[in-house]
DNA sequence: TTTCAGGTGGTGC
DNA sequence: GCACCACCTGAA
């Protein structure tokens, strides 16, 4: 079987910015590496020279697939240099988090995972999929010791009762997994449909799943569905918008007025300067 | 031991 | 339409 290998240019990719901003929980670190499972597969990050290279280890993954999920049409560099001009905490944000990516992850997988991540933090978010993924998803096998696991499928997830959702750490969200997996099933939703939406009907689609409010199908839009116009409000977003542009009020719209079409983008890497750096205490 | 962070759904105005 | 609050648990 021929080797699955992607070369992902270091000027435009940077593992650390792209697999610890808020956007995937499945992602860890290991020494210079990064480790983690994409669909079928599970996937190494590791250096070479100046550049990474992303490499199936266990399962199986499509090249075509690898280089969607590393978003490897996008202009990012064109992108990063356009959004650097515009103002200095942006060009501020970019020295920082230079390489940052938009992974295109499955939309299932998004839908469950930030059902979870509503009212919750990144550490209780890891552990609750992690957990999902041990019980429910299939063995890829072992690297170095660790077990992996894929995403558990709709069909494995939808014979559960509400009782066996209650992982790790996941608490009243239980409910709102198992409310949403019902309705998936009773009525073989296509969860294909927002592809072919526009933002606003992509939003208001989402939302009729229990668990899934505005901030949640935004962040599923961005992650999901390559929805690069999506732009999820969260309190750090709230905090940012106030301290850097000091706007405290209708802060959609001034996110889509200022940050145009790249707002997915721009926003995330606000984010990820925000808590990484400004939050810390750095203001420069 | 207590306090806190973190979005959604529901209630009451 | 807006303001409020319950929901749950790991971490500090």
């Amino acid at each position: 079987m021929k080797k699955i290998q992607l070369c992902l240019n270091g000027k435009s990719f940077h593992p650390k910015h792209t697999f610890e901003n808020g956007q995937c929980f499945r992602w860890i670190q290991d020494g210079d590496e990064y480790i983690g499972v994409v669909d079928e597969a599970l996937v190494r990050v590791k250096p070479k020279g100046r550049d990474f290279i992303a490499e199936v280890l266990l399962g199986s993954l499509e090249m075509d697939r690898l280089k969607t999920y590393f978003d490897c049409e996008t202009d990012y560099l064109a992108m990063e240099a356009l959004l650097s001009q515009k103002d200095p905490w942006l060009e501020k944000a970019f020295k920082i988090g230079s390489g940052l990516r938009l992974l295109r992850q499955d939309p299932f997988e998004m839908l469950m995972t930030f059902i979870i991540s509503s009212n919750n933090n990144i550490p209780k978010i890891r552990l609750s999929v992690e957990d999902l993924c041990a019980r429910y998803g299939k063995l890829l096998g072992t690297y170095k010791g660790i077990d992996y696991y894929t995403f558990p499928t709709l069909d494995v997830l939808a014979q559960c009762s509400e009782d066996d959702l209650k992982v790790k750490a996941i608490g009243y969200r239980a409910k709102s997994l198992y409310k949403t997996l019902e309705k998936l099933k009773a009525e073989a939703i296509d969860l294909s449909i927002p592809f072919g939406l526009d933002l606003e009907d992509g939003i208001e689609w989402l939302k009729q799943f229990y668990g899934v409010g505005d901030k949640v199908a935004q962040c599923i839009l961005l992650f999901g569905y390559g929805k690069e116009d999506a732009y999820p409000i969260d309190t750090w977003v709230k905090q940012m918008l106030k301290e850097l542009y000091g706007v405290e009020k209708n802060q959609k719209a001034f996110i889509e007025t200022y940050f145009g079409d790249h707002r997915g983008f721009a926003q995330q890497v606000l984010f990820y300067y925000m808590r990484n750096y400004y939050a810390k205490g750095h203001v420069d």
